[in-house]
Formats: structure tokens, sequence, C-alpha cells
RNA sequence: GCCGGGAUGGCGGAAUUGGUAGACGCACGGGACUCAAAAUCCCGCGGUGGCGACACCAUGUGGGUUCGAUUCCCACUCCCGGCACCA
């Protein structure tokens, strides 16, 4: 009977180790541990699927290596509400809500040691919980004094059967998940942050982050800062008359002022108060304007949907000519970007060219980009920057000379002026749902809107409350939430029914973690500015625009207020690609989860560690298939049979190092020293666990190759000792399990966790022989083995004297020798 | 539609700065051990042609740069993520 490895037999001897080692909230401690912190946690109802287990696995990986480098690592973890099903998922996964019971967290507690996940549990933040609301509500009410969040009418998906606001996940098809119906757009007043009053700093702070380059670079377009014109387009007589706004025109902005003399039309947002007017008497207009009301609010939708409009009947003049330019309604403005208003210039911009030619609107040539105009069909080039015609004065100006004469001559009629746009929006965080903050404002008949006053935090939810998924926010049916005083006069007062979108949340709880259990505020400065920024956060790259703004945002907030020091949350980024199964993302909405429970109880947690980090490198997605695993855990069989084959004890590097080495111990020795620096390389430089274990699986079959010469004592068995223990070193990251049964079974006495990581010594790497490849233009044609310090002369020399390089360069003339040190020869021939 | 990323054997993936394409593992085929099976160990394994040595083809598609391209450039196809209420 072959010897076995029992995955679960040393299992709480490590969790007991790695809790010892952990690292408390010491401001005093020196050096400074490194702050690592992963973006995305568990919910306790649901249960953890693998794409939470390879987000962990690559943090306990990581903080395990550190260690043994000597390094200290804060590793903390929580219970965050973002991951725990709103109200939607729960009941798409036939799920009640959840309950955040001790019973809950202690099951996932247990789930996660049973992964050997090196936590600090001490550092728990439940965002859910009262505690964690009630400093929410505190920044609520700072941001409200600052003027940063506010009140505003927004748009959202509203399901007229249902009678509840629908988020955009469960739109399918512009129609309600649930019922069926024609999903509409509804206005509603909601709570926004002013994020964009942070915008400049969100953009130019990104340059100096230790980000990707491609979130970076997400980030810059999703801010997406554009320079250009805003200006009006006074109203004509007859529609100055009708409006009464108190606008002497349509505020429009462009970024390319330089086409203004080819404006023939303008478009308004249906939502503009510009198409109310017009709607008014005009039956057919104000059709087509509640059509636009209705479907998804969806920027994806906006933008593959057909381009519609209606001529309003109004009309504005031409800043410069004082043309009649008729104004349009259309389906494609959004009123929530800009002014909700645009000029039209079919002549140059692609959806204003093929807008003009669905309607018959006129097109006109002003810019002459180099190729010849025909206003047949579009082409790329005609938005291409180049000289003005039929321009008037600016004829023959180039693109900026244009903008800067356009924007001059507008400020100077008193009709606009250069301004800096943004894509960027405000951030809407009111949500109609239970399952979140509740938003501590009043509202009093005779005081308006009131803040709850600070010693009333926090407001928590009631708790019981019907989720029926329909007739909107399931607090607005509870009265005794409802009904409340208003704090400035006593008067009777309704509460604000929203909650706060749990984005709120997952913006500052790892300032949490920092001072988990302050009851006095949010966490204390000190603590805050010992430990940030956090000098690694992981998270997923579905994380990239959103979360990532959010919480960078809060961070500058936070700053402003003075409670930290720091600029930046994060000081590196790691993204890691997302598990995908059958062809989308591993998530609990979608349903299609692989539980690591029974990868645990089948394989080992080791064997389930290893394999999600094997599968694929962690910045990449990976595409989870349950085989594969099988030979994982034939490899953790395989290295613990070595060992219980080839017992050898405990034995000092300085004995080892000094023994008279054999050709076979030799190789071996040889192999060791790659892999120790192919595997230090891999970890510490690109994290790409996959090679590191690929690495280790080839120096153990370099040892069960060797077995005869192990067996005759032609590798001698002190040297043998010191290649197992560093193989457990080096296993010990990945597998930490079994690395620790083997470090027992070697009658090592100090603790694995403190062991420092092998040493890589690049005279024991070297080889003696190296094969180079020889290529006859560029193609293979054979290989010589020659000593690995040849000089460039000897290889060429050698490379022309092998047989098969003769048979292919015979009858050619060798015009050009190429000699990559140690990599290859190349000779060209003609 | 827009923004970001990806595509390499039957499969997951490797090739770190432009230098031997397919490391490592899975699956599959063969062998050893066994009464037999499992487990284990060893060997083979991109395609086409050839007994073979070997030759040719091959990194999503089509072009380009280069002595040499999976890698750089241009154009395209498909897939994944995000698009502001999944979080």
């Amino acid at each position: 009977m072959e010897p076995h490895y029992h995955p679960r037999a040393i299992e709480p001897q490590v969790q007991k180790e790695w809790a010892e080692a952990r690292v408390f909230n010491a401001p005093d401690a020196s050096p400074k541990p490194k702050y690592y912190c992963v973006s995305m946690l568990p919910y306790p109802s649901g249960k953890l699927h693998m794409g939470h287990v390879r987000n962990y696995t690559i943090n306990d990986a990581l903080a395990r290596f550190l260690r043994k480098r000597g390094m200290n690592v804060l590793m903390p973890m929580g219970w965050d509400a973002f991951g725990l099903p709103a109200e939607n998922a729960a009941m798409a996964n036939g799920v009640a809500p959840a309950k955040w019971t001790r019973e809950n967290i202690a099951y996932m507690k247990q789930q996660c040691q049973s992964m050997g996940w090196s936590i600090d549990w001490s550092r728990e933040v439940a965002t859910c919980d009262p505690s964690y609301y009630r400093w929410n509500q505190w920044f609520f009410l700072r941001l409200w004094e600052k003027g940063i969040v506010y009140k505003k009418t927004g748009v959202v998906n509203w399901d007229p059967v249902d009678m509840t606001v629908l988020a955009n996940e469960q739109v399918i098809d512009g129609r309600g998940w649930r019922t069926n119906a024609i999903v509409e757009k509804r206005e509603i007043p909601m709570w926004y942050m002013k994020i964009t009053q942070y915008a400049d700093e969100l953009l130019d702070s990104l340059d100096a982050l230790g980000w990707p380059e491609q979130v970076k670079q997400m980030q810059r377009n999703w801010i997406g800062r554009s320079y250009g014109v805003e200006f009006t387009l006074p109203y004509a007589p007859e529609t100055a008359k009708r409006m009464d706004d108190g606008k002497p025109g349509l505020n429009v902005f462009t970024t390319r002022a330089d086409t203004i003399m080819g404006v023939t039309f303008a478009a308004v947002a249906a939502e503009h108060p510009l198409a109310t007017e017009a709607a008014k008497g005009n039956a057919e207009l104000a059709t087509f304007i509640e059509q636009c009301r209705k479907g998804g609010v969806q920027e994806a939708e906006l933008a593959t949907m057909e381009k519609k409009g209606m001529p309003s009947g109004l009309y504005v003049l031409h800043p410069f000519t004082n043309e009649k330019v008729e104004v349009w309604v259309a389906n494609y403005v959004l009123m929530g970007y800009g002014e909700g208003a645009v000029m039209g210039v079919p002549g140059h911009d692609e959806r204003d060219f093929a807008f003009a030619k669905k309607y018959g609107v006129a097109i006109k040539q002003v810019i002459d980009s180099g190729v010849p105009y025909s206003m047949d069909a579009w082409k790329p080039e005609y938005d291409a920057p180049g000289r003005n015609v039929n321009s008037g004065k600016y004829d023959g100006l180039a693109q900026d000379a244009a903008i800067d004469a356009v924007a001059k001559d507008l400020h100077a009629a008193s009709l606009g002026m250069k301004r800096v746009q943004y894509r960027l929006r405000d951030w809407g965080i009111s949500r109609q749902r239970y399952w979140g903050t509740p938003i501590p404002m009043l509202y009093c008949e005779k005081d308006g809107i009131v803040p709850v006053p600070e010693k009333d935090l926090p407001v928590i939810l009631p708790e019981k409350v019907e989720i029926t998924l329909t007739g909107g926010s399931p607090l607005g049916r509870v009265p005794e939430f409802v009904n409340a005083t208003c704090s400035k006069c006593g008067g009777p007062a309704r509460r604000e029914t929203d909650t706060m979108d749990t984005f709120v949340d997952s913006s500052w709880y790892f300032y949490r973690y920092t001072d988990a259990h302050n009851d006095r505020a949010p966490f204390d400065g000190k603590i805050a500015q010992y430990w940030f920024p956090i000098d690694q956060y992981i998270g997923g790259v579905e994380h990239a625009i959103l979360h990532l703004i959010y919480s960078r945002f809060w961070t500058k907030f936070m700053r402003d207020l003075g409670m930290i020091t720091n600029d930046e949350p994060a000081e590196r980024l790691f993204t890691q690609g997302m598990v995908i199964k059958d062809g989308a993302k591993m998530s609990k909405s979608l349903g299609n989860t692989v539980s690591p429970d029974e990868m645990v109880a089948r394989y080992g947690a080791d064997a389930a560690r290893l394999y999600s980090l094997f599968a694929a490198p962690p910045d990449r997605d990976l595409d989870w298939q349950d085989s594969g695993i099988e030979g994982i855990q034939r490899f953790l069989g395989r290295v613990y049979r070595f060992f219980v084959k080839n017992p050898t004890g405990a034995v000092s590097p300085a004995l080892a190092g000094a023994l008279q080495a054999t050709p076979e111990a030799r190789a071996i020795q040889r192999k060791l020293h790659q892999t120790i620096k192919r595997v230090s390389d891999d970890f510490q430089g690109r994290w790409h666990f996959n090679t590191c274990i690929s690495a280790i699986m080839e120096l153990v079959n370099v040892l069960y190759a060797a077995e005869d010469a192990i067996a005759k004592k032609t590798v001698p068995p002190a040297f043998l000792a010191e290649v197992q223990r560093n193989l457990v070193l080096l296993l010990a990251p990945f597998a930490p399990y079994l690395a620790h049964e083997l470090w027992e079974m070697l009658g090592e006495k100090e603790a694995l966790l403190r062991a420092p990581w092998p040493k890589y010594d690049a005279e024991l790497a070297k080889e003696e022989e190296i094969e180079i490849p020889v290529q006859v233009n560029g193609k293979l044609r054979s290989r010589i083995t020659v000593p690995a310090d040849s000089e460039e002369a000897f290889v060429l020399e050698r490379a022309l004297a092998d047989e098969k390089v003769k048979a292919a360069i015979a009858g050619k003339q060798v015009i050009k020798k190429i000699y990559v040190p140690g990599k290859l020869v190349n000779l060209v021939v003609k």
C-alpha cells in the first residue's frame, strides 16, 4: 500500500501557527508591515465560490512568501455588504434576504479557515452592521455640510406593474424581469454626491499611481475631460416669447467650435424645457417625447438604439449669421450630460450626418480635411481636423486657430466662452431598497430638509419588513420608521426612506480595518495615517471603474475634512482576472458558482488552493474547469511519497554545502537552484504563480528521475536532505498544510513560517554546457552543444562545422552571421 | 455603439527585452507491476507527407517591418469585462 497524504490532518496546527504570526494594529511596530487589502468579500447568507477563493489565495500565497522574506503583512478581511445579495439577486437565487447572524459569520469564518487563509480576524468589518451604518451616516452629514451631497431629480427604470424601481440588470430587453412589463423611465428625487468637484484631481493624480496602465486608461476615459466651447444659440423672436426659462437662448457645449459655421440644426433631450414647451399644442411631439421617456436608462442601450428625432417647431438663431436654425427633439441627446442640448453639424459629425440624411436636414461642408467631399455617404475623414472653408472670416484657419477665433468672437458677443467638460457624472447614491444604510435625513413641513442630529445616529433599519419587491421602497411601508420628529421644531417629520448605494460602504471600508472597534469615530486619523496608503490593493478587474473611482473620491473628501493625510487609497493595485465559468464571470447573481466546500472535502484545501493558482496567471481570466485538479492532487501525493520513501532527517546547510558533489548530485543541485530562481522571480516580479508551481513540478520530476542514483547513494543522503528542505520552503506559500507536515517529517524544530526563503546561488545554478540552436535564414537547421562560456568565434566555428548546417548552406554564400550570446546562431545565406 | 482586455495543440496554459513555439498539467495511447482492477512508475503525444533520417505547414484572419515576429505596426473577426441601480 502506497503512503497517502491526508490533507486535513495538520490543518488546525497550521491555522494556529499563522494566527500567532499575524501582525496587530501597532503604530509603534517597526518596521511598518505591508498593508494588503482584498476588495471582494464573501457574504454570509450565500456560499463562498471559487472566484472568492482565487482572490484570497493570491493574497495568502503572497503574504506567506513575504513573511519568509522577513516582511510583515497585514491582511485584514471583513464582511462587506457589497457582495451581499440585494433583494433582487436574493430573489433570483431563490434565497431570502440575508440576515447578519452570528451563526452566518461563524460559518464563513470556518470556511475561510479551512482554506488556511491568513486573515486578521480582529479587524472584522461588517458594513451592514448598525455600527457601520452609523459612520456611513456620519459621513453623509459631513458631506451635506460641505455641500458635496445634494438632492436633485434623477431618472430610474420603473416597472409599472410592480410599481417599483428596477436595477439595470433587472431590465431585460426593455421589460421588467418579473412582470415582463415594458419598463419606463421615471424621474424621482434622489441624493447625489458631487464627485465631479474632484474630477480634475481624480484625473491628474492617476499618472503617479502604481496601478495597471489599463485601469488608469479606463479611468481617464471615464472621467473624460474635454476642452471645448460653451455658447448660447439665441432664441428666435417667436420662440423667445414662448420660453419663460429666463434664458436668452439654448445653451450648448461643443469640442468642435471650428465647425460652428456648419450648424444646420440643434437638438435637445426629450426632458429639456424647450421640448416640454414645444410639446404644448403639438400632440405628435408630445407622444414622441413620451416614447423617449420610456425604455431603459442604460448608456449601452442609448448608444445602440435607433437615432430618432422630431422637429420641435421652435427656432434658435445662429450666433454669427443670425440665420434661423430649427431645434429638434432627439432621443440620443442625454439630459444628464452637459446642457441636454447640442448643436448639429451634419457635415462633420457622423451621428449628425446620419440624422440629417434621415430627416432631410441640410448638410454643409465647412472643413477641408484633404479628401473630396460628397454628401452622399459619410467618410471617416470628414470629422478629422482640417482647414476651414465656407466659413466666412474663418476660412483657411487650422483647427486650433479656428476654435480660438470662434471662442473669442462668441465671448465678444457675450454668447459664450471656452470651458472644460467632463464625461464623469455625479454619483447617485439613492436606492429604493431595504438593504443598505438609511439616509439620515428628515422632511419637515415647516423646516424642509433637516439632517438627523449626530446624537441620534445610527438610524437603523426596522427589523420586521416584508420584502415584496413591489410598490417602491420597503421602508416606506413601515410607519414606525417613516414617522419621526423634526430635530429643529419638534413637529412631525417624515424620514427619508431611500437607502445608500452599497458602493458607499466599499468606498472606505479599508480605513475602518485599521481601527475596527472605534465607537467614537469612523477611525482614528493617527492610526490611519500609519497604515495608509495601502501598499497593495488586490481586486477584480471588473471594479476598474466604479468602485475604484468612488473609493478614490472618498479618500480625497476625507483628506479635505482633515481626517487623513494621504491623497490616494492605494499605492499599488493588482487586478486579477475573473473566474469564468460557462462563458461568463463567476458570480452569485448569475448563479454559475463552484463551491470550494466540495473541492476541499474531496481533494483537500491544498489541492484546491494550488489548482486555483496553477490554472492561470492571476491577472488573467481563469476559465474554470473541474478536470485538472486531480493532476494537482497527484502532484501533492507525489511530493509526499518522495519524502516518505527517502527519509533523510534535518541537516545543516553548511554540511550540505561542503559535500563533494557527484555528477548526479550536481545535476539535482543545479536544478534546485534554477528552480529557486524561477520561483522567486515569478513570485515577486510578476505574481505568476502558475509558472512557480510548474517549476516546482519540474524539480520533483527530476528527483523522481534520479531515484536510482538516490537508492545507490550516488546522491549522498545529507545532500538530498538539503534539497528536500528547500523544496518544502518553495512549496510552503502554495500548499501550506503539506509543507508543514513535510517540515515536521524532516525533523525541523524552527517554525516553517519563520524559516527564511531559500537563497539562489548563481554559481550552483550554472550549466556547464549549453545547447545553441543554429538557424539558416531564420529557419532552425541544427543544434550544437558548446561549453557555457564559449566565445562567439568558437560557437560560429562549431556551427559552420555542423553536418546539417553544412548541408543547408551548401553552394550558397554566407553573407551575415548573427550570434545572440547563449541564445542562438543565425546564418544569412544567398 | 463607446472604453479596456483577450485569442497559442483535443483542453488549461508556457515562451520575462524581437531569438529553439507548445514548458507544466489535463485528456488520450502504449508499457511495467497485478490473477485482475485501482493506485503507482516509465514512454509517447500540434498537423501533413515519409519505413526512416527528414521535409513542409502551424500561435484568430489578411497585410507590413525584420536576418529572425506568439511578441512590433496597420486593417479586420470573434470572445470577455465595464458602460453609472449586479456589486
